[in-house]
DNA sequence: CGCCGAGTTGAACTGAATCAAGAAACGTGG
DNA sequence: CCACGTTTCTTGATTCAGTTCAACTCGGCG
């Protein structure tokens, strides 16, 4: 999965020549750690694939920093909000390691959305893909416990508590950096 | 807007034949109050537009029933979760009124989008609301306190409290029912 | 060797839930 | 059309989970 073409067909067959038109707009790039790939108030203008790193998306609430998620390799970054709403981001975009990626601009691909019937046809996929993924998270604010968000983000990632702040799986996850230590505490390992 | 292709064409042209097509699958349909149009459990097969009426998406927790959506004329209903992961509905659908429906069957509309690029455009369109929608409602949450949210379903809706209990209102807004009476009690009027 | 950021732990505080009781609105049948 | 019972809404008192504030530990790094 080291280009956008693999990701896409991991959703649906994609012709040939769909393919070649997708290849011809990505662009790969390489940025270090804490790099901002999109700051909140600006539109978003770029779908990223994750070759190699890790991101969060995050936001301020009374000046305090929010991480709303996280994106792993083999997986898109895009400050969805504003890619599809054409309006300014409330996110901003951070790595939190050094990044291999792969860049499209979404104006360039929106053109081949109307040319080639198949990539419409996984964006479509996408969208909803998205659309789940925003339903899970807020099923899981409605319907689970800080502390269950945490063991469940554990099942996923196991590894995120060696590669990313505490204070950031704490916002994620609902609750101060204090009280996520706690909740640790009440726990054998990690 | 009392029929599914003027709802499409309010996000993108739609040809006749399209149009004809989407006309086919349609059906009126007329339900009470109370009727429940989808159960959790279930996987969602239909879509539909409301004409007239209002309904409510809600779920159980701790064996609390709790509103996690409302929806007025001529917007569309489903459980979207189930629709789009043809998986199990984490949700039900009421009515909260007696109600015109225009009712679609999803598999047949995904038949149709796999025929014609224009209506699968409209699609992907439609998914992106839903996300957006979500988004939204994940924000209000993260962002706001529950008087500003309940303040916002008002600026939206106005007349919603008159239309429906309090205490679904408060589900929504994320607290109880108690709790909202006493938000209520703050301010002027409503 | 000492500093600094990250994480842990304790104590006090706070906002919302819960429990409970009363008032108002609603509708159903006589 | 009224009377009664049920449901909905309001209001008060108590309780509790999580925040805040603050002190302390630990580990890496200049």
């Amino acid at each position: 999965m080291n280009n956008l073409v693999e990701y896409l067909r991991s959703f649906q067959p994609l012709s040939d020549a769909t393919a070649e038109a997708v290849l011809k707009i990505s662009r790969p790039i390489k940025l270090e750690k804490h790099h901002l790939i999109h700051r909140a108030g600006d539109i978003c203008q770029h779908i990223y694939l994750i070759v190699h790193g890790i991101a969060r998306v995050f936001y301020y609430r009374d000046g305090k920093d929010i991480t709303s998620h996280f994106i792993l390799e083999r997986d898109i970054i895009a400050a969805m909000d504003s890619l599809y709403s054409r309006q300014p981001s409330y996110y901003s975009i951070e790595l939190l390691e050094d990044c291999e990626l792969i860049s499209v601009s979404y104006r360039k691909l929106e053109q081949l959305y109307t040319k080639f019937h198949d990539l419409e046809s996984i964006g479509r996929r996408l969208a909803i893909e998205c659309y789940l993924e925003e339903n899970e998270r807020n099923r899981s604010f409605q319907m689970y416990t800080a502390k269950e968000r945490y063991l469940q983000l554990l099942e996923k990632h196991y590894d995120l508590p060696l590669r990313v702040k505490l204070g950031h799986i704490a916002s994620y996850v609902g609750v101060t950096q204090v009280q996520l230590s706690r909740i640790r505490a009440e726990k054998v390992a990690f």
